[in-house]
DNA sequence: CTAGGATCCTGTCAGC
DNA sequence: TGCTGACAGGATCCTA
């Protein structure tokens, strides 16, 4: 998915774009890309939409609130009936052509226009939660601080509950730290110079303040791009974020120099995900 | 409790 | 061309 960045992205533009719109009418295509009855989402208005590590929480006037989790291949795509556009997720060409497609498993009709759940993989979701029962759902009551608020002792002490994983697993863990996925993993363990196979109890108390500091730090920078994925366009003219092209240092850059020391960048498995390093800033 | 691998699902791409 | 296996920006479940 959409790590925490593309979902920050998401978030924006709702806020900006569907804020205020009454759901007018819920169309499940795919069962299990829809958690709870439809029918306490229809007629109530958007009132506000906040973010939790990679989760999107969408709340309504009537006390209930939409859960979004996206997960690997989730979209959220908004067509307005007149004015801007907006689209954030997994990129493809579905911000662009005609919808619903084969991949739209959720659509919410909306007053001034329609938004679009597509995942490919169905292993994202809308839940409807009460909104007094958000905090105490499973997966957002487990979730680690978010990397700005990470406070660097407790990250190092959580570094020891974990000492014999590798570093890139435990960071991917949200209830260590919330948000970080593939994408920033690698970036900001290449920022530390640390590599992702690095058992996370080796890990100093300096590298460890370092590495949320940095987890922080390149996140920041995609938020401030848009996010990695385009997320953003409007009709007549389509700005894209474009982190991965921009400020990527390592990720999908396998086979390329690295920007840092010139050596060339490799892919390796870790923690059973595609990982990217540079061989000799990153070394065990 | 932790660590690691399988699993959910669909689509694409490399290699034969 | 057609087939096969690997893999994918996530998280959970199962096993040891």
């Amino acid at each position: 998915m959409p790590e925490l960045p593309e979902v920050e992205t998401i978030k924006r533009g709702l806020n900006k774009f569907i804020i205020q719109q009454k759901i007018k009418k819920v169309t499940v295509n795919c069962e299990k890309s829809f958690i709870g009855p439809v029918e306490l989402v229809e007629g109530a208005k958007i009132v506000g939409v906040r973010r939790r590590g990679k989760c999107l929480l969408v709340d309504l006037s009537n006390d209930i609130t939409m859960m979004i989790h996206l997960r690997m291949t989730g979209q959220v795509i908004y067509r307005a009936l007149r004015g801007a556009d907006f689209a954030g997720g997994h990129p493809t060409d579905s911000f662009f052509t005609e919808l619903p497609n084969k991949q739209t498993r959720v659509i919410l009709k909306l007053s001034e226009g329609t938004l679009y759940f597509n995942d490919q993989r169905k292993f994202g979701f809308l839940k409807v939660l009460p909104s007094d029962e958000v905090e105490q759902d499973k997966f957002i009551a487990s979730l680690g601080a978010e990397p700005w608020e990470m406070n660097a002792e407790e990250f190092y002490q959580k570094l020891q509950r974990h000492a014999k994983a590798p570093i890139k697993a435990v960071i991917l863990d949200q209830k260590v730290m919330a948000g970080v996925g593939n994408i920033y993993a690698d970036e900001a363990l290449f920022e530390i110079k640390v590599h992702p196979k690095t058992l996370a109890g080796k890990l100093s108390k300096k590298q460890a303040k370092d590495l949320v500091r940095a987890a922080a730090k390149v996140m920041d920078a995609s938020i401030n791009a848009g996010g990695s994925t385009m997320a953003t366009y409007l009709k007549a003219d389509g700005t894209k974020g474009d982190y991965l092209e921009k400020f990527a240092q390592v990720f999908h850059r396998e086979g390329q120099e690295c920007k840092r020391c010139g050596a060339e960048i490799i892919k390796i498995r870790v923690a059973g995900r595609g990982t990217h390093i540079c061989p000799e800033c990153q070394k065990c």
